[in-house]
DNA sequence: ATTGGTTGTTACTTTAAAGGTAACATCTAA
DNA sequence: TTAGATGTTACCTTTAAAGTAACAACCAAT
Protein backbone atom coordinates (compact mmCIF):
# COMPACT_ATOMS: atom_id res chain seq x y z
CA UNK A 1 0.00 0.00 0.00
CA UNK A 2 0.95 3.54 0.81
CA UNK A 3 3.24 4.71 3.17
CA UNK A 4 -0.05 6.16 5.80
CA UNK A 5 1.20 9.85 6.68
CA UNK A 6 -2.62 10.12 8.71
CA UNK A 7 -0.21 10.35 11.94
CA UNK A 8 1.41 13.79 10.00
CA UNK A 9 -1.60 14.83 9.12
CA UNK A 10 -3.20 14.40 12.60
CA UNK A 11 -0.51 16.34 14.36
CA UNK A 12 -0.55 18.89 11.24
CA UNK A 13 -4.21 19.38 12.22
CA UNK A 14 -4.03 19.45 15.89
CA UNK A 15 -1.07 22.40 15.40
CA UNK A 16 -3.01 24.34 13.27
CA UNK A 17 -5.50 24.64 15.61
CA UNK A 18 -3.72 25.71 18.30
CA UNK A 19 -1.34 28.16 16.20
CA UNK A 20 -4.55 29.67 14.06
CA UNK A 21 -6.79 29.33 17.06
CA UNK A 22 -8.12 32.85 16.02
CA UNK A 23 -8.46 32.26 12.49
CA UNK A 24 -10.61 30.03 10.43
CA UNK A 25 -10.43 27.03 11.59
CA UNK A 26 -12.84 25.46 8.92
CA UNK A 27 -12.06 21.72 7.39
CA UNK A 28 -11.37 23.94 3.92
CA UNK A 29 -9.04 25.93 5.84
CA UNK A 30 -7.08 23.21 7.27
CA UNK A 31 -6.91 20.78 4.37
CA UNK A 32 -5.44 24.05 2.43
CA UNK A 33 -2.18 23.74 4.83
CA UNK A 34 -2.22 20.17 5.06
CA UNK A 35 -2.61 20.26 1.00
CA UNK A 36 -5.51 18.00 1.37
CA UNK A 37 -9.00 17.79 1.04
CA UNK A 38 -11.60 19.13 3.94
CA UNK A 39 -13.53 15.18 3.23
CA UNK A 40 -9.70 13.50 4.61
CA UNK A 41 -9.32 16.45 7.24
CA UNK A 42 -12.92 15.68 8.90
CA UNK A 43 -12.25 12.22 8.52
CA UNK A 44 -8.83 12.90 10.85
CA UNK A 45 -10.81 15.55 12.88
CA UNK A 46 -13.58 12.95 13.69
CA UNK A 47 -10.77 10.21 15.17
CA UNK A 48 -9.46 12.73 16.96
CA UNK A 49 -12.85 13.41 18.23
CA UNK A 50 -13.40 9.72 19.31
CA UNK A 51 -10.37 9.81 21.52
CA UNK A 52 -11.06 12.69 23.53
CA UNK A 53 -8.54 14.59 22.03
CA UNK A 54 -10.82 17.28 19.87
CA UNK A 55 -14.07 18.81 20.33
CA UNK A 56 -15.82 20.33 17.34
CA UNK A 57 -19.22 21.36 16.97
CA UNK A 58 -21.38 20.75 13.66
CA UNK A 59 -22.64 23.72 11.61
CA UNK A 60 -19.68 25.42 12.94
CA UNK A 61 -15.59 25.93 12.19
CA UNK A 62 -14.64 26.39 16.18
CA UNK A 63 -12.33 22.82 16.48
CA UNK A 64 -11.06 22.70 20.36
CA UNK A 65 -8.11 21.29 21.60
CA UNK A 66 -9.89 19.40 24.87
CA UNK A 67 -6.42 18.80 26.93
CA UNK A 68 -3.51 21.21 27.31
CA UNK A 69 -1.14 20.40 24.71
CA UNK A 70 1.80 19.52 27.45
CA UNK A 71 -1.05 16.33 28.54
CA UNK A 72 -1.01 15.00 24.63
CA UNK A 73 1.54 12.76 23.17
CA UNK A 74 2.60 11.51 19.84
CA UNK A 75 1.37 8.16 20.97
CA UNK A 76 -2.46 9.59 22.02
CA UNK A 77 -2.68 11.01 18.27
CA UNK A 78 -0.98 7.85 16.84
CA UNK A 79 -3.69 5.51 18.66
CA UNK A 80 -6.24 8.17 17.84
CA UNK A 81 -5.51 7.82 13.65
CA UNK A 82 -3.69 4.41 12.94
CA UNK A 83 -6.23 1.67 12.36
CA UNK A 84 -3.36 -0.88 13.18
CA UNK A 85 -0.96 0.15 16.07
CA UNK A 86 1.61 -2.39 14.66
CA UNK A 87 5.20 -0.99 13.28
CA UNK A 88 5.89 -4.68 11.95
CA UNK A 89 3.71 -7.59 11.28
CA UNK A 90 3.92 -11.14 11.50
CA UNK A 91 3.35 -13.05 8.45
CA UNK A 92 0.41 -15.03 10.03
CA UNK A 93 0.30 -17.73 6.88
CA UNK A 94 2.82 -20.03 7.76
CA UNK A 95 3.20 -24.08 7.40
CA UNK A 96 1.90 -25.10 10.88
CA UNK A 97 3.43 -28.80 10.20
CA UNK A 98 7.07 -27.28 10.25
CA UNK A 99 9.26 -26.51 13.36
CA UNK A 100 9.27 -23.18 12.18
CA UNK A 101 6.36 -22.08 10.46
CA UNK A 102 4.63 -23.61 13.72
CA UNK A 103 6.13 -21.72 16.37
CA UNK A 104 7.66 -18.50 14.72
CA UNK A 105 4.47 -16.55 14.57
CA UNK A 106 4.56 -16.53 18.41
CA UNK A 107 8.01 -16.02 18.46
CA UNK A 108 8.18 -13.08 16.46
CA UNK A 109 4.78 -11.56 17.73
CA UNK A 110 6.12 -11.47 21.24
CA UNK A 111 9.73 -10.27 19.58
CA UNK A 112 7.91 -6.97 17.82
CA UNK A 113 5.81 -6.53 20.98
CA UNK A 114 9.58 -5.60 22.64
CA UNK A 115 9.97 -3.16 19.91
CA UNK A 116 6.92 -1.90 19.25
CA UNK A 117 6.85 -1.13 23.17
CA UNK A 118 9.87 0.45 22.59
CA UNK A 119 9.00 2.75 19.97
CA UNK A 120 5.69 3.56 21.73
CA UNK A 121 8.15 4.18 24.75
CA UNK A 122 9.52 7.07 22.61
CA UNK A 123 6.25 8.40 21.55
CA UNK A 124 4.59 8.83 25.05
CA UNK A 125 7.75 11.28 25.36
CA UNK A 126 6.52 13.86 22.62
CA UNK A 127 4.05 16.36 23.44
CA UNK A 128 2.03 17.93 21.28
CA UNK A 129 3.26 21.15 23.34
CA UNK A 130 7.24 20.53 22.25
CA UNK A 131 6.26 19.57 18.50
CA UNK A 132 3.99 22.71 18.49
CA UNK A 133 7.42 24.63 20.05
CA UNK A 134 9.43 23.10 17.38
CA UNK A 135 7.73 24.27 14.43
CA UNK A 136 7.65 27.97 16.01
CA UNK A 137 11.11 28.07 16.91
CA UNK A 138 12.02 27.28 13.37
CA UNK A 139 9.74 29.60 11.92
CA UNK A 140 11.18 32.35 14.27
CA UNK A 141 14.50 31.28 12.90
CA UNK A 142 13.51 31.72 9.07
CA UNK A 143 12.36 35.42 9.76
CA UNK A 144 16.05 36.07 11.79
CA UNK A 145 17.57 35.39 8.66
CA UNK B 1 -0.72 -0.63 0.71
CA UNK B 2 -0.84 -4.34 2.08
CA UNK B 3 1.09 -4.53 5.38
CA UNK B 4 4.95 -6.09 4.58
CA UNK B 5 5.99 -9.52 6.26
CA UNK B 6 9.15 -9.08 4.25
CA UNK B 7 10.86 -9.17 7.91
CA UNK B 8 8.86 -11.95 9.49
CA UNK B 9 9.75 -13.99 6.13
CA UNK B 10 13.22 -13.26 5.81
CA UNK B 11 13.93 -14.39 9.62
CA UNK B 12 11.60 -17.29 8.83
CA UNK B 13 13.85 -18.14 6.00
CA UNK B 14 17.37 -18.14 7.74
CA UNK B 15 15.81 -19.84 10.63
CA UNK B 16 14.90 -22.68 8.70
CA UNK B 17 18.21 -22.75 7.06
CA UNK B 18 19.49 -23.06 10.17
CA UNK B 19 16.92 -25.94 11.99
CA UNK B 20 16.81 -27.88 8.55
CA UNK B 21 20.67 -27.57 7.77
CA UNK B 22 21.11 -31.22 6.57
CA UNK B 23 17.90 -31.60 4.90
CA UNK B 24 16.41 -30.10 1.36
CA UNK B 25 16.98 -26.38 1.46
CA UNK B 26 15.71 -25.33 -2.52
CA UNK B 27 13.76 -22.73 -2.47
CA UNK B 28 10.84 -24.79 -2.99
CA UNK B 29 11.22 -26.23 0.11
CA UNK B 30 11.25 -23.02 1.56
CA UNK B 31 8.56 -21.38 0.02
CA UNK B 32 6.40 -24.73 1.76
CA UNK B 33 6.74 -23.70 5.17
CA UNK B 34 6.70 -20.06 4.53
CA UNK B 35 3.18 -21.03 2.59
CA UNK B 36 4.55 -19.42 -0.13
CA UNK B 37 6.12 -19.55 -3.51
CA UNK B 38 9.74 -20.34 -4.50
CA UNK B 39 9.75 -17.12 -6.21
CA UNK B 40 9.46 -14.75 -3.62
CA UNK B 41 11.51 -17.00 -1.06
CA UNK B 42 14.64 -16.32 -3.32
CA UNK B 43 14.11 -12.37 -4.00
CA UNK B 44 14.23 -12.06 -0.05
CA UNK B 45 17.06 -14.81 -0.33
CA UNK B 46 18.93 -12.78 -2.70
CA UNK B 47 18.45 -9.34 -0.36
CA UNK B 48 19.82 -11.39 2.48
CA UNK B 49 22.86 -12.11 0.57
CA UNK B 50 23.44 -8.61 -0.81
CA UNK B 51 23.77 -7.73 3.19
CA UNK B 52 25.84 -10.29 3.66
CA UNK B 53 23.98 -12.26 5.50
CA UNK B 54 23.58 -15.45 3.34
CA UNK B 55 25.71 -17.13 1.40
CA UNK B 56 24.24 -18.95 -1.86
CA UNK B 57 25.00 -21.21 -5.21
CA UNK B 58 23.41 -20.73 -8.55
CA UNK B 59 22.28 -24.51 -9.22
CA UNK B 60 22.56 -26.22 -5.85
CA UNK B 61 20.12 -26.02 -3.34
CA UNK B 62 23.01 -25.07 -0.16
CA UNK B 63 22.53 -21.98 1.27
CA UNK B 64 24.53 -20.91 3.97
CA UNK B 65 24.35 -18.47 6.72
CA UNK B 66 27.58 -16.44 6.58
CA UNK B 67 27.60 -14.95 10.47
CA UNK B 68 27.08 -16.82 13.98
CA UNK B 69 23.23 -16.43 14.36
CA UNK B 70 24.21 -14.61 17.44
CA UNK B 71 26.04 -11.88 15.45
CA UNK B 72 22.94 -11.11 13.29
CA UNK B 73 20.11 -9.17 14.79
CA UNK B 74 16.66 -8.65 14.06
CA UNK B 75 18.38 -4.80 12.50
CA UNK B 76 20.28 -6.33 10.89
CA UNK B 77 17.77 -8.15 8.90
CA UNK B 78 14.97 -5.50 9.12
CA UNK B 79 17.43 -3.28 7.40
CA UNK B 80 18.61 -6.12 4.19
CA UNK B 81 14.83 -6.56 3.35
CA UNK B 82 12.70 -3.57 4.04
CA UNK B 83 13.02 -1.39 1.00
CA UNK B 84 11.82 2.06 3.40
CA UNK B 85 13.11 1.37 6.40
CA UNK B 86 11.20 4.37 8.12
CA UNK B 87 8.28 2.81 10.25
CA UNK B 88 6.49 6.39 10.04
CA UNK B 89 5.99 8.67 7.34
CA UNK B 90 6.37 12.66 7.08
CA UNK B 91 3.67 14.10 4.72
CA UNK B 92 6.13 15.93 2.45
CA UNK B 93 3.21 18.02 0.45
CA UNK B 94 2.15 20.54 2.96
CA UNK B 95 1.73 24.29 1.94
CA UNK B 96 4.95 26.59 3.21
CA UNK B 97 3.17 29.50 2.79
CA UNK B 98 1.50 28.76 6.27
CA UNK B 99 3.50 28.49 9.70
CA UNK B 100 2.29 24.77 10.39
CA UNK B 101 2.70 23.60 6.64
CA UNK B 102 6.39 25.52 6.41
CA UNK B 103 7.59 23.97 9.47
CA UNK B 104 6.47 20.36 10.66
CA UNK B 105 7.71 18.21 8.03
CA UNK B 106 11.47 19.34 9.21
CA UNK B 107 9.53 18.71 13.26
CA UNK B 108 7.97 15.21 12.67
CA UNK B 109 11.12 14.07 10.61
CA UNK B 110 13.30 14.96 13.86
CA UNK B 111 10.81 13.03 16.09
CA UNK B 112 10.26 9.99 14.19
CA UNK B 113 13.77 9.85 14.10
CA UNK B 114 13.98 9.63 17.71
CA UNK B 115 11.46 6.93 17.73
CA UNK B 116 12.70 5.03 14.47
CA UNK B 117 16.16 4.93 16.60
CA UNK B 118 14.34 3.18 19.78
CA UNK B 119 12.86 0.78 17.90
CA UNK B 120 16.20 0.28 15.99
CA UNK B 121 18.03 -0.31 19.30
CA UNK B 122 15.55 -2.97 20.40
CA UNK B 123 15.55 -4.68 17.06
CA UNK B 124 19.19 -4.83 17.51
CA UNK B 125 19.10 -6.57 20.80
CA UNK B 126 17.13 -9.38 19.16
CA UNK B 127 19.48 -12.05 17.84
CA UNK B 128 18.88 -14.32 15.18
CA UNK B 129 20.19 -16.94 17.75
CA UNK B 130 17.32 -16.13 19.95
CA UNK B 131 14.64 -16.20 18.25
CA UNK B 132 15.75 -19.56 16.47
CA UNK B 133 16.19 -20.69 20.16
CA UNK B 134 12.99 -19.62 20.75
CA UNK B 135 11.09 -21.36 17.50
CA UNK B 136 13.19 -24.41 20.07
CA UNK B 137 11.64 -24.09 23.23
CA UNK B 138 8.85 -23.56 21.75
CA UNK B 139 8.41 -27.34 19.70
CA UNK B 140 9.92 -28.32 23.03
CA UNK B 141 6.99 -27.71 25.03
CA UNK B 142 4.86 -29.12 22.29
CA UNK B 143 6.00 -32.29 22.10
CA UNK B 144 6.05 -32.19 26.06
CA UNK B 145 2.35 -31.83 26.38
C1' DA C 1 27.51 -34.19 -23.35
C1' DT C 2 22.74 -34.66 -21.97
C1' DT C 3 19.35 -34.33 -18.67
C1' DG C 4 16.91 -32.86 -14.57
C1' DG C 5 16.79 -29.80 -11.19
C1' DT C 6 18.15 -25.36 -9.06
C1' DT C 7 19.22 -20.48 -8.68
C1' DG C 8 18.97 -15.52 -10.22
C1' DT C 9 16.23 -12.25 -12.28
C1' DT C 10 12.64 -9.98 -14.42
C1' DA C 11 8.00 -8.82 -15.99
C1' DC C 12 3.35 -8.95 -15.17
C1' DT C 13 -0.96 -9.56 -12.37
C1' DT C 14 -3.52 -9.34 -8.18
C1' DT C 15 -4.47 -7.66 -3.63
C1' DA C 16 -5.14 -4.43 0.10
C1' DA C 17 -4.69 -0.20 2.55
C1' DA C 18 -4.36 4.83 1.98
C1' DG C 19 -5.77 8.77 0.14
C1' DG C 20 -8.74 11.58 -3.24
C1' DT C 21 -13.26 12.95 -4.44
C1' DA C 22 -17.93 13.86 -4.17
C1' DA C 23 -22.32 13.81 -2.38
C1' DC C 24 -25.71 14.83 1.03
C1' DA C 25 -28.18 14.87 5.44
C1' DT C 26 -27.77 17.63 9.49
C1' DC C 27 -26.76 21.53 12.02
C1' DT C 28 -25.59 26.71 13.07
C1' DA C 29 -25.91 31.45 12.73
C1' DA C 30 -27.11 35.53 10.53
C1' DT D 1 -34.84 31.29 4.98
C1' DT D 2 -30.38 30.75 3.53
C1' DA D 3 -25.39 30.24 3.17
C1' DG D 4 -22.02 27.64 4.90
C1' DA D 5 -20.23 24.33 8.10
C1' DT D 6 -19.77 19.52 9.91
C1' DG D 7 -20.46 14.31 9.98
C1' DT D 8 -20.65 10.45 7.30
C1' DT D 9 -20.66 7.45 3.60
C1' DA D 10 -19.71 5.52 -0.89
C1' DC D 11 -16.84 5.05 -4.63
C1' DC D 12 -12.54 5.73 -7.35
C1' DT D 13 -7.51 6.03 -7.72
C1' DT D 14 -2.96 5.17 -6.29
C1' DT D 15 0.82 2.48 -4.63
C1' DA D 16 3.61 -0.98 -2.42
C1' DA D 17 3.51 -5.85 -1.48
C1' DA D 18 2.81 -10.32 -2.67
C1' DG D 19 1.56 -13.94 -6.16
C1' DT D 20 2.71 -15.92 -10.48
C1' DA D 21 5.20 -17.32 -14.26
C1' DA D 22 8.82 -17.55 -17.32
C1' DC D 23 13.54 -18.32 -18.62
C1' DA D 24 18.58 -17.86 -18.90
C1' DA D 25 22.48 -19.52 -16.30
C1' DC D 26 24.41 -22.99 -13.65
C1' DC D 27 25.43 -27.56 -11.23
C1' DA D 28 25.69 -32.49 -10.66
C1' DA D 29 24.89 -37.03 -11.96
C1' DT D 30 24.55 -40.31 -15.32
Amino acid sequence: MRYSHKLSDAVHILAYIEIYHDDDLSSTAIARSVESNPGLVRRLMAALRTAGLLATQRGTATPEVTRDPTDISLLDIYRAVETDDNLLHVDDKTNPQCIVGGNIQETLREAYATVQAAAEAQMASITLASLIADIWQREQQKTQA
